[in-house]
DNA sequence: GTGCGATGTTAACGCTCATTAACAAGATTC
DNA sequence: GAATCTTGTTAATGAGCGTTAACATCGCAC
C-alpha cells in the first residue's frame, strides 16, 4: 500500500527529512531526489511510502494542525482564563521551539496542499485559533471579537518568528521572553 | 541594456507584479511565463528588462531592505527614545500594511537571491535591526543586548503577520492594534 | 524615407523534475 | 524450499521551466 495512514518508521523518517528540507528550501525548491538523498535513498524509493510529493506535504500539515489543536483544546479547558492563556502560550512556545521546521512549513506551504486536505487543515487551524479567541474573550469581555481574532493572529506571528532568530538565547530564556512578550501583547 | 539600474515604468510594473506573484505562490512556484502573463506579455519579453528571474527578486529585495533601513535611520534619530520607538513602529506598520506582498517576499525569499546581492540585503537588514536595538537599549539600559535583539526579531514577526490576517479590521484599527501590541511586547 | 534602437513575438534548446515501469534482493509464509 | 511481500534500484517518459535565437513592429533621428 502506498497511501494508507500506516505509521511505519520509514514514513516518519521521510516526514522528518521533508520538514527540514521544505522549511529550508520551500516545497517547490525541494525535489523528490533531494528528499530521498537526505535519507540515503534514491528519489523513486519514496513512492513505496507516499503517493507523491504533495501527499508528503499534506500528511505533514494535517498532522501538525491536529497536534496543535488537540493539545490546544486540552490546555484551553482550564477554568481560570488567565491560567488557560498561560497554558496555551506554554504549549505553542514549546512546540515552536521543539519543531521550528514544522512551524515554518505549517505557516508557509498550506497553498501547496492538495484538496481535500487543504480544507481539512484550514478547518483544524481555525478551530485552534478559536480556542485562543474563546480564552481571550473570557479574559477581556469588553473587547470586540474581530479585534481579538486579529490579535491572536499577530500573536502567532510573534511566537512563530522563533525559527528565524535562533539568536544567542538558550531555550528557557527564549521561552520566557516569548511568553512575556506574547502575554503583554495580548493583554495590552 | 538589460541590467542597468535604470528606473523605467516597465521595470516598476514587472517588480510590482512579481511581488504579488512571489508572495502568493513563492519564487519557485512562479514561472517567467506567469510573470509575463500577469502584465499581458509573454515570458521572454521580461529579458528586455531584467537579466533573469533571479535578478527580478534580487532588485526587489535590495530595494525593500534599503527603503526600510533608510527611513528607519531617519525615525530612530529622535532624541527621546520612547518617541523614536513610536516613530519606528509607525513606519514599519505603515509599510507592512501598504505593502503586504513586499513584506512577505522580504521575509521568505532571501535564500533565493543570488550573490552578491544576498550579502548586501543581509547587511542592510542587519543595519535596520540595529536601529531598533539601539533605540531599545536607550529605553531599557538594564536589559542584555542579546535579549533585546531577540525581542526585536519577535516583534518583526508580530508586525509582519499582517499579510495573513486581512481580518475584518480596517486599516487605522489594524495599525493601532499592531502598535499597541508591539509596544507592550517590547516594553514588557 | 531610410536606418535604428526599443520592445515585443514565436520557435527552439537543454535541463530538471515528478512519476512510472521493469527489475532485483532479502525476509516471511506456508 | 518455493512463493510472495516488502522495499529498494536503474531506466524511461513526458511535462514544464529558464533562457536564447531569430524575427517583427513601431516610433523617432536625421
Amino acid at each position: 500500500m502506498t497511501d494508507a495512514r500506516q505509521a511505519s518508521p520509514r514514513r516518519a523518517e521521510i516526514l522528518a527529512a521533508a520538514a527540514d528540507l521544505f522549511a529550508r528550501r520551500g516545497f517547490h525548491g525541494t525535489s523528490i531526489g533531494d528528499l530521498g538523498g537526505a535519507l540515503g535513498l534514491t528519489g523513486p524509493a519514496l513512492y513505496r511510502h507516499f503517493r507523491g510529493k504533495e501527499a508528503v506535504l499534506a500528511e505533514m500539515l494535517v498532522d501538525i494542525s491536529e497536534r496543535l489543536r488537540d493539545e490546544g483544546v486540552r490546555r484551553a479547558a482550564a477554568s481560570d482564563p488567565s491560567a488557560a492563556l498561560d497554558a496555551l502560550l506554554d504549549w505553542h512556545i514549546s512546540f515552536a521551539l521543539d519543531n521550528p521546521a514544522l512551524i515554518t512549513v505549517h505557516e508557509r506551504e498550506l497553498d501547496n496542499v492538495p484538496e481535500p486536505q487543504r480544507h481539512q487543515v484550514r478547518r483544524v487551524q481555525r478551530a485552534y485559533v478559536e480556542e485562543w479567541v474563546a480564552v481571550l474573550r473570557r479574559l477581556r469581555p469588553d473587547e470586540p471579537e474581530t479585534r481579538i481574532r486579529a490579535a491572536v493572529h499577530a500573536c502567532f506571528g510573534l511566537l512563530n518568528s522563533t525559527p528565524y532568530s535562533a539568536a544567542g538565547l538558550d531555550r528557557p530564556a527564549m521561552a520566557g521572553l516569548l511568553h512575556a512578550m506574547a502575554r503583554a501583547a495580548l493583554c495590552c
